[in-house]
DNA sequence: GCCCATTTGTGCGTATGTATG
DNA sequence: GCATACATACGCACAAATGGG
């Protein structure tokens, strides 16, 4: 992020009635929900500001911590300001998005999904009693976690209310998280999500996929997504086998420390 | 609300390495969660609170727009700062309520749990990053499930902020959900919990309590607790032996289905 | 391990503007 | 108009975290 454009954005959002610090904190707002920055950018430096921009230390400290509260830049001392990933509405990703986390406790490791398969299909299944319909598509994943292991997801939803999943091709879905999917198809978040766990032997075909011995323990979730306060939206089997690597699982959108 | 009671709260809250704005807006909110101020009541105004205190306007402004922003208190230039009604959105159990669930499906199996000790812990320990406070209350729990297995509980909390852990009779704990007591002794609701999950061998100790072999594989997780938004409450390691039980973890306050 | 430059975080004191009764 | 009390803003100093040498 350029400190010129930010001098005009700044000038531009100035106006007579509005504290300073809002001016500031909406053209940074502005730069972020017009892609002129891109998550991960840079964010010059206090100093900097307080040189160029006419506005104190103090105000910019203020308006840079007002967007740390909305999580749309993250700080570190001795490293600097940078835009957060993209979170839509802050609303999406609130309960149960679940990531490993790296060594350094306050990052997470990187995911590559790869879809199995996908069909329909029409008879009870262990998705009947959370969804209630009488066909689901069934998309199953294997999802590799760094460089390290891989989850295994089946994924359920009724082909009825979000038919993205039956029509799109597999390499959209493929780059995309589902949530983030169903939150662009009906612009709902999931607010309520049950989850299940326990340790569990995988079936063994699951167990292949993972690459690992038929007779490993695994952590076996089961999760019930509600789309707003109660209304079933898919159902979703997740087999982890063992490793040292914690699961995260968030009650709300923020990162457990900074997330680059 | 009087000054020199605020001044005296202040002092209690006050510890090196919590900034001063983060201690008095802690002393305000033991203040209203304690029952020692009532909704409606005046704050003292900022230059007489800045005359008594031990800090500068910026930082009693700085303490009190926190408040605002957390709807404890309002402000309106030329009348004053009051205490706000408290809000009905407190709800009590809402993130990461786990229990076990039982062959039905749709009913918990019954918990007993059991204090094992108590104690004050002055060292850093696991707990530190996420709590910051040098000193913690350490209550070690068992709680048997059912009929059929213990779990192991460490459950940490910083005793200046919530005495109950330190000065309530055991009986009087062993017999009510913590969440319960925290929200009985402060007014506020857990809002959000961060979760880390793995598998793990328990120490020997543990294994002990646990009545199972020490090389059983366990579901250890770690709990990052905060009380409101952003402040850390408490930190508990839970570890679980492996069990055809599922553990169910709710994202909100409604059960799975019927729940007696 | 230690020192160092960089960058954010906290804190102080002060001045001035603005809404309220 | 006037006193009160909050709101914004400035400028400075020092502490604390981080990454690199």
């Amino acid at each position: 992020m350029n400190v010129s454009d930010l001098l005009q954005l700044l000038e531009r959002f100035s106006r007579p009635g509005v504290p300073k610090y809002v001016a500031l904190y909406d053209a940074v707002m502005h730069a972020v929900a017009s892609g002129l920055v891109a998550p991960g950018d840079r964010v010059p430096n206090e100093q900097e500001l307080a040189k160029v921009l006419p506005v104190s230390l103090g105000t910019i400290q203020r308006a840079l911590r007002r967007l740390v509260d909305e999580r749309v830049i993250q700080r570190r001392p001795g490293m600097g300001s940078f835009i957060s990933e993209r979170h839509a509405g802050a609303q999406m990703e609130r309960p149960f998005h679940c990531r490993f986390v790296d060594d350094s406790g306050v990052q997470y490791l990187p995911v590559f999904p790869e879809i199995l398969s996908r069909d329909t299909v029409a008879g009870p299944g262990p998705w009947t009693a959370h969804l209630r319909c009488v066909e689901v598509v069934r998309i199953i994943r294997r999802i590799r976690i760094g460089d390290e292991f891989y989850v295994h997801s089946t994924f359920a939803v009724d082909p009825v209310r979000l038919a993205v999943f039956r029509e799109a091709r597999l390499e959209q879905l493929d780059s995309e998280n589902f949530k983030q999917t169903i939150f662009r198809a009906c612009g709902q978040a999931i607010h309520k999500v049950d989850l299940f766990t326990r340790q569990e032997v995988p079936p063994p075909d699951i167990a292949r996929q993972l690459e690992i011995a038929e007779d490993t323990l695994c952590v076996a979730m089961r999760v019930h997504a509600f789309l707003g306060d109660s209304d079933p939206i898919y159902y979703q089997t997740i087999y982890t086998p063992p490793t040292p690597r914690e699961l995260h699982i968030v009650s709300d959108s923020r990162a457990p420390g900074f997330m680059p």
